[in-house]
DNA sequence: GTCTATACACGGATAGAC
DNA sequence: GTCTATCCGTGTATAGAC
């Protein structure tokens, strides 16, 4: 039973309310934009927008989803690309570096990272990088290494240091991101 | 010249509004918690809480001060009850404590921490601990260490344990923060 | 000095006109 | 399929009761 076909305009206003949105994030922030900012910047009215999503929720969901994936692909090609035992390092890497690449999608990812959605459980946040420590550690053959607890920290320090690079840019990230990987390095044994 | 003595009822209705405010963010979140809500735990009208508050963000903010002293004074004294050398680890250990026994105040902390005030810059968050760092890697002869990036790193991880132990309270967080300060430890040489 | 009543502006959501 | 009119909730301002 597919689900009907979205028409042409359909998908250009949803792809037209979805880009406006991630740039009104990006410029006032998460917590300040409005419907009818989001519906101003596309030049329709708010009722409009909400014929195309079935909330405003919706609609910034969407704009987050968007910069997820977007991110989520990249980090994991980046990933794939390596040996086994370099990927979690690979992982900060390609996070960062991607992060540093997409600076308009950096605001609406750490603002929403930070939030605690009810669907989302912070689980989905580490487990990745957890599989990627537990195969590495694996590979090297140390043992009593908690990967939980090293992917939620290693997690949390890149948010950090994200945040500290959309507040200073000259922060170098990458040195820190260096730092970070050998501090995970040493951990994993 | 000194500002007016605040009255008996004055002082009394903003601790009360104080204190009921850190409950609705506890229970609801950061997001939801309306001037209605509040004031209707207060068992008082809007207007009235305006009267002791210019707006609702004053109210929060304060309820975020409040939160936030008693974490500061907390680890200032822990901190200041060891070695110059131990105090980075003293400073994760009594951060994770602190919140550990004092989980109604969790919420509040790391939602606002997350978010970006305008007035609080991220260097307030990461400066007592870089301090700290540098006058650890000082007294051990160290050198060479980012203790900005570190302090970030350590800082974004508390975040993340705590969080962690939030949506999952049987979650051992001062197992965690020990890895944090075995990694910290050895990034200071 | 402390509070209630009320009124307004704005944001989000819905019903129904076209 | 798109937008107008409208409604409800939230934050804020003012007047005035006690």
């Amino acid at each position: 039973m597919a689900t009907k076909e979205p028409s042409f305009i359909e998908r250009t206003r949803r792809a037209q309310l979805i880009d406006v949105t991630i740039d009104a994030v990006a410029r006032h922030g998460y917590a300040k934009v409005s419907l009818a900012r989001i519906a101003d910047n596309a030049g329709i009215t708010k009722a409009a927008v909400l014929y195309h999503f079935r909330t405003k929720d919706a609609v910034v969901e969407a704009a987050y989803r968007f910069v997820l994936d977007a991110l989520v692909e990249d980090v994991a090609v980046a990933v794939e690309a390596v040996d086994v035992q370099e990927r979690p390092q690979a992982y900060v890497r390609a996070m960062l570096g991607h992060l540093r690449a997409h600076r308009g999608h950096t605001r609406m990812l750490i603002e929403r990272l930070g939030n605690i959605a009810p669907e989302h459980t912070p689980e989905q946040r580490w487990r990745p990088l957890a599989d990627l420590i537990d195969a590495s550690v694996r590979a090297r053959g140390t043992d009593g290494v908690d990967s939980r607890t090293l992917a939620i920290i290693t997690g949390g320090a890149i948010d950090a240091i994200v945040t500290e690079r959309l507040h200073d840019s000259e922060y170098d990230s990458a040195a820190a991101g260096e730092s970070l990987t050998t501090m995970l390095d040493a951990a994993m044994g």
